[in-house]
DNA sequence: CGGAATCTGTCAACTAGTTGACAGATGTAT
DNA sequence: ATACATCTGTCAACTAGTTGACAGATTCCG
């Protein structure tokens, strides 16, 4: 009974965090924290089609597609048609988008530090190295299947 | 810089969870998680009125205005005016909803069980002291403010 | 070659949240 | 008592996601 709270605790941990990186981004940067996923994806993909982003950022085609332009008219990310397939729109940072996210990065992770780092109670690494032990748990139900 | 990716991992997680929770309750019961939770967090504070229960949920008032009606006409929920306070629009589960709502739970955890009683790598009870531990620190600013 | 299948991005219609404004009910201070 | 402040739920307009349908481009085979 207890045992599944634990996902309780995750949702409202995930949302304080969330939270708190929304607010600085907005104050700093004038971006929000949604945004700056984007960028985030963009920035460790390089050059990829939308289609592509939208599967790394887990959500839909048409999700990607309708935010593409608010980021092009800003000049942070830049889209064309490759000749070699007229279907793909590809998508990359420019370097104003490149320096952009860096510095929110930067930003977000000083902002993190100032607040862990004194924090004694808990090892993020080891947390962080747990959950990853959880996640690939969740993403792998062959386990289940194959045990009889 | 390593550091601060726990929370992408802690995002990812959460994703995954509640992937799989929607998944499990719509094929089961109809409803998605998102109701779920209406109800759960209904269930936990009994009768209160549509604020109390906007600020427990972590959403605004009028995201739970617009979603009432959604539950009475279900007879999942009961609402009406308290005589003390003619603003206040009280909130309460019907029985058939708390009986839903218990099925539910019954049934999430039971799955959720199946997935992760057999898994030796990580001390669920454990994760979610260091969870808290975390979301207590997220929650109080006053300390970096007193410490100097 | 020529279908047929598949993949791409976009569209329309929908869901569930947001903020800001509002009217009405209640509380408070002189 | 009366004016002012605050709290309540709801509304309109907006944002960011969803699914399903679609046309066009490419690939696969026979």
């Amino acid at each position: 009974m207890a045992q599944h709270r634990v996902t309780f605790t995750l949702n409202h941990v995930v949302g304080e965090l969330n939270k708190n990186a929304d607010r600085i981004l907005r104050e700093e940067f004038g971006l929000t924290y949604s945004q700056f996923l984007f960028l985030v994806h963009l920035d460790s993909a390089g050059t990829v089609s939308s289609s592509v982003l939208a599967k790394n950022m887990g959500v839909s085609r048409a999700a990607v597609s309708k935010r593409v332009s608010w980021f092009t008219s800003r000049d942070l990310v830049r889209s064309g048609h490759t000749p070699s397939d007229n279907r793909v729109l590809t998508l990359a940072l420019t370097s104003q988008g490149k320096r952009l996210v860096a510095q929110m990065s930067d930003h977000l992770e000083q902002r993190f530090r100032e607040r862990f780092d004194s924090f004694e109670g808990v090892d993020l690494d080891e947390l962080n190295r747990i959950l990853l032990s959880v996640l690939d748990h969740l993403q792998e139900p062959r386990k289940a299947a194959l045990t009889s």
